[in-house]
This record gives C-alpha cells, structure tokens and sequence, in this order.
DNA sequence: TGTACATCAGTGAACGCGCGTTCACTGATGTAC
DNA sequence: TGTACATCAGTGAACGCGCGTTCACTGATGTAC
C-alpha cells in the first residue's frame, strides 16, 4: 500500500491548481486569495503551504495551464501547406480569440509579477517557447536563408506586434479598440506583417 | 491678501505630484506609498488627502505629468515633410527610447488599474489622445481617402503593434528581445507597417 | 494478519504586517466691524 | 490699521482590515517485528 501518501499528495495539488485555474479564470488574478482556493479545493489553509512554497508558486502551474490551453487553440491541424499569410492570420486570430475567451487567465499571464527579484522558473519558461516556435517555423519556410537567431528574433517581434494589438484592443483602457473591429484589424495586421516579413528577406 | 490660501494649496498639490513623480521614476508604482511621498513633499499624511480624494488621484495626476513628457519626447520639429516611414520610424524609436528611458514612469501607465468599476477620468482620457492624433496626421496623408473614423481606427492599431513590441522587448519576461537588437526590431516594425498601410490603402 | 510505534501530510486558529484612510485637534488665513 | 471671531487647511497618531504565512497539534499512512 506504499504510494498512498504520494497519490494524495498528486490529488491535493491537482485540486489546488484545478480550483486556482477556476477563481482565476472567473474572477481574475488580482481577487485571488489562498482562503478560497484552500476551500474550492476542499482543503485546510495550511494544506496549500504543504504542497506550493507560497501563491506564487501555485501561480506559476495556473499559467502553465494557460500556456497549454493556448498551445491547443493555436494549433491547427492541416495549416502545414498554407503560405505565411494565411497561417499568420490564422495564428494572430486564434491569439485574439484565445484571450479574449479566457481573459482573465491570459492576462493574468502577464499582469502576474513575481516579488522583487525572482526570475521566472526554467520549467515554465520552457512552456513559453511554444509560441515563440509556433511562428518561427513557418518563417523558416518563408526565409529560408535566415539563422535560427534570426528567426526567433523575428518570431519574437512579430508576436509582439499581435500581442500589443490584441492587448489595447481588449482592455480598452487605454485608447481601446471598437469590439466589432477588432478582428479585422488584428487579420489586416497579420497580412501586413506577412508580406512585409517577406519583402524585406 | 486674498488668494493665499489657494496658492498654498497650490503649491502642496504640485510639490505632492512632483514627489509622486520622481518615487515612481526611481522606485516604481509598485512601492508608491502614501507616507513616503507626503514625506518628500515636506507635509503630512493626511495633508494628501485634502487634495486628493485618495492615492489613485494622485497617480492620474503623475500620468498627465507622464504623458506630458512623452508627447514632448515623440514630437519632433522639421519632420512635416517626411514620408511616412520615416515618420513611422522617427515615432516608433522616439516611444521605444521614451519607454526605456523611463521604464518605471511609462510602466505605471499600463501597469496601474483603478478599483473596480472606477473608469478613468474624462480629462486624462483627453490627455491620451496625442499619441493617437500624432499617428493620425501623417497617416491622413498617406491615405487621403480615409475618414476620420478609420484613420483614428488604424492609429490605435499601428500604435498597439509598436507599444507591443515595445513591451516585449523592455519587460524581458516573456520571451524578451535582447537589449542590442531592440532599436532594429522596432525600426523594421515602423517600415513594415508603414509600407504595409500604403500597398493597402 | 496483527499490534505498537514512528512519521508526516494536513489542520485551522492565530500571527503579523503593510499601508490606505480617518478624525479630533490646532494654528494660520480670512472676515467683520 | 487693529481687534475679535470664524473658518478650514494641514497635522499625525490611531484605526482597520485584508490576507499571506506560520505552527503547535492530530489523525492517517507507513514501518518493524
């Protein structure tokens, strides 16, 4: 009967991180506290210290979750033969869509700071890099004379550009975007990107 | 000797804002706290409150201050007759430097939220609207045809694109840019758009 | 398989502290005459 | 210009509260024989 404490230990944390993911995704990061995701978990308040450092740590699985859930919708079986164009449009508004479904998870992806001088964990860092991969690729096919240097560079800047389009366009804080517009503005600005991408190779 | 006392309260209200200013310029948002910034100052705690109605009007007051800055960093004389990409170019790199010059002043644009349901007022709203219009210009004509409407529509869009970039690239927590390549990268975003916008119009 | 003991995951009340905001007080400014 | 009173900007000690984290305890799991 060895592993027992093991398996309930895995299911505990499971649950933690399960009943963060939900208070996250329907409340957002900033109303998340360690009283309730202790309760929506069925579990003491001292249990989460038993499994995760502190919140933050808890944290870094939520996103990690994101990360994956992201990955999924970005991902498109059969975009293999598409010309840059189409699959960046695809990508940049699989992106819009992605966030704005799950808003308050994806921005608590970066809203989320971690105390004065803690860097982000290898592990999670190594989830991110999906994305960065999911744009480079395709550019190989489109510059083939570039280095795998260059290509990332590249996939970083343009996902940087979506990003920043879909950001302000869904906080609407600072000089948002009208909702209607919005995916016709995120598709031209793929095509944009595509082309010049291209012209300038 | 009328009138004294509204100078006095005057003069408290800019000596709070420049406190204000200069803690969020060396420290961050983060670490603003009302006792320390009534201490630079040279008044008491409470003495912030009888200006402010609390620390958030505080805050949008260093953010007019902010953006006041900005706006005179990204204008430039004798750029009238430029085409747009140098235009594009000459505003991408001016926000890029701005932003990196005054990380902690331009993050807290982004980074500050006011509570709940608050929106942010009507006056700094106004205030933002340079950044756009100083897009929009230029933009009108290179697309002579364009309303008013589109043209504010694709500056929010054009300014999104960079101010990702930009983030992504000053934050370095997901997936940076390295530093050296940060002022290429954004100068090929400017040409990129700027042609793109054109060969689309 | 059963008993006795050891370990340690999990408990939850209590701690601690940071910090925004308040409020009874006072002294400088303004008003009336 | 001077005096008496009224007002209210500014003071700063104290309040209040949210909430992450701890820690002495306990009961379930593991080990030895």
């Amino acid at each position: 009967m060895a592993g027992k404490r093991e398996a309930k230990r895995e299911d505990l944390k499971e649950r933690l991180i399960a009943a963060a993911y939900e208070l996250i995704r329907d409340h957002g990061l900033k109303s998340l506290r360690a009283r309730d995701v202790a309760e929506k978990a069925g579990c003491a308040l001292g249990g989460l210290y038993t499994v995760f450092d502190d919140l933050d740590g808890l944290i870094l699985h939520v996103h990690s979750r994101t990360l994956g859930a992201m990955d999924a919708a970005l991902r498109q079986p059969g975009l293999a033969g598409a010309d840059l164009r189409e699959t960046f449009r695809h990508l940049a508004l699989a992106y819009l869509r992605f966030a704005r479904e799950n808003y308050n998870l994806w921005s608590a992806l970066f809203e989320h700071r971690l105390p004065e001088g803690a860097r982000m964990p290898e592990w999670l860092q190594a989830e991110q890099t999906f994305l960065i991969r999911l744009i480079a690729e395709p550019l190989a096919l489109a510059l083939p004379g570039a280095s795998e240097q260059e290509l990332a560079l590249r996939a970083r800047t343009l996902f940087g550009a979506v990003h920043g389009v879909v950001s302000i366009s869904l906080e609407d804080r600072f000089t948002g975007i009208a909702a209607d517009k919005r995916e016709e503005e995120v598709a031209m600005l793929a095509d944009i990107l595509a082309s010049g991408i291209v012209r300038r190779s």
